[in-house]
DNA sequence: TGATTATGCATAGGTCGCTATGCAAGTGGA
DNA sequence: TCCACTTGCATAGCGACCTATGCATAATCA
């Protein structure tokens, strides 16, 4: 039993803690019309910036089908617009429209008021813990590929 | 730029943390014909128990239509199979196949190699800060439901 | 008992992640 | 120049998550 009782276990609560957070960005995010999914595309064109699907991808660390299946998602609900990129005529040019610009800012704030609930039950030590430990989480199973 | 940037911030590096972990513990079942969504199933059912689908869904914490489409995929595969439930004839209660059985070893090998792979660029001190910090996180996301 | 409510499950439809594959356009070398 | 290789994107197909909805069986209560 307990060698099966999972409940305790750092793999565990890191899945768990992660699915709960990102469930409720996604229901704020959702009345704004958008997702999780949509931000590190916000993020990088938020500046009026125009990119290619492939640079997307890298951007969001999702490989190039997906960003391509959520890029077009996004523009048929008017999110993002596409040009043809002038200097290589396989590929198009991505940026937010007006009205997704518009909505950068209140997302930005959806975010941080989650960044704040997610480290409300922590000490500043523990905060700062945590930030250094998944930091070495990360690298160490970035170095692992 | 800084204030966008969440590379260092807590909520994204969970985020990134749980999918990496989680896509090694996938490639590593694929090779026994199981993945993660299958484990909460396996934990529950190792025991050569039955049980129906709305308790399945609840120790996985997922909702039912998700445990049902799981659950036909797997019965698709052999993985489990159904008997009527004799005591509520709106029910099926799901078990193991044999040969499925036969993997639940393999597969906690699986998942405890991939904990120690988690914690293997963490000190003592480290992992148990994790441990609690994790549990913290959370015991308070469940609290705000 | 009969009507209402609650429960277990199935299904539809949507997002988002993946792998595998193929085409078209760009690039480089013989 | 022409062929081979690389690169950008599209598409197909699957898994796993979700919400909304509907149906059939239980359970409850007047």
């Amino acid at each position: 039993m307990s060698k099966w009782d999972p409940s305790g276990h750092p793999a565990y609560l890191l899945g768990r803690a992660a699915r709960l957070f990102e469930r409720r960005a996604h229901e704020r995010l959702k009345k704004l019309g958008l997702s999780n999914a949509h931000i590190p595309v916000l993020r990088a064109l938020r500046d009026g910036n125009a990119m290619s699907q492939t640079a997307l991808a890298a951007v969001a660390r999702t490989e190039q089908p997906t960003m391509a299946q959520m890029l077009a998602r996004m523009e048929r609900d008017k999110l993002v617009q596409r040009v043809p990129n002038p200097a290589d005529g396989r590929s198009s040019l991505y940026s937010l429209t007006k009205s997704t610009l518009a909505k950068v800012g209140d997302a930005q704030k959806i975010l941080e008021k989650g960044g704040l609930e997610l480290l409300a039950p922590l000490s500043a030590s523990e905060h700062a813990a945590l930030t250094t430990i998944l930091g070495k989480i990360v690298a160490h199973m970035d170095e692992l590929d």
